[in-house]
DNA sequence: CCTATATTTCGCCATATAACGAACTGTTAA
DNA sequence: TTAACAGTTCGTTATATGGCGAAATATAGG
């Protein structure tokens, strides 16, 4: 019960579901999802803790960065298909595909140090 | 968007997830449901709306009594769907099953007048 | 009409949550 | 070793949520 809470919180929060489905093609590192959805790098970072509290995504450290990516685990992969299913035609994550597409093209490089710009 | 967290915000409460597991097999009026979970009436009908306003349940009232069932909604039933199949063995919702049946012996009549009994 | 009963709405309080900026940790590169 | 940078943790603030009891609403029966 305490586990299907954590996960049903986290899914409970419209910039975290908006993480989950920016995942679903693939992994991203936390300034470009902080880049998508336009927070405080303080704020995002503890959306993703909670995220990955709950099991819906997964971290890999490489150097500086932290890339983030949808669980496998399979408890979790039944509730990440049910939301990615129920959403994929949602007008602001269609907005997000397109802003996800741009900030794609940044050199992930640059992408940090130009985090002020546009906000 | 605003539809899915609305459902997933009345899904991550455990008291409102008990009310769920408890709807599964029958309908059951609102005294029922304030028994089972052994809190104030305000606060049951307060959760029961939640509930309703998210399309997890329905409600049919017959005199004084007001009935709630889950929902047959499509868009709603999956997510009713992988909640009960997801907590159908947790141990508080086997507690309730058990208590749920005790409260079914009693008369509907009955069962509000002697509310505060065992509190 | 008046009372009892079933449920909901309202107003309040305590706690939880989402947001921020500042301070901290760890890593790379000068 | 220092500076720059990515990310997290901490402390604060505003708002949301869950709980209660009292008052309001609606219905049944005397």
């Amino acid at each position: 019960m305490r586990e299907f809470i954590f996960l049903t919180k986290a899914l409970s929060d419209k910039n975290r579901i908006r993480v989950i489905l920016a995942l679903n093609k693939k992994e991203l590192c936390v300034c470009q999802i902080t880049r998508l959805l336009n927070l405080a790098p303080s704020t995002v970072s503890k959306h993703l803790s909670i995220l990955n509290h709950a099991r819906i995504i997964e971290s890999r450290k490489e150097g500086r960065w932290v890339h983030y990516c949808l669980a496998k685990d399979k408890t979790s992969s039944k509730a990440i298909g049910w939301v990615i299913n129920s959403l994929s035609k949602d007008s602001k994550i269609i907005e997000d595909r397109k802003r996800l597409k741009e900030i794609l093209k940044i050199d992930s490089e640059e992408l940090c140090k130009t985090e002020k710009i546009g906000r």
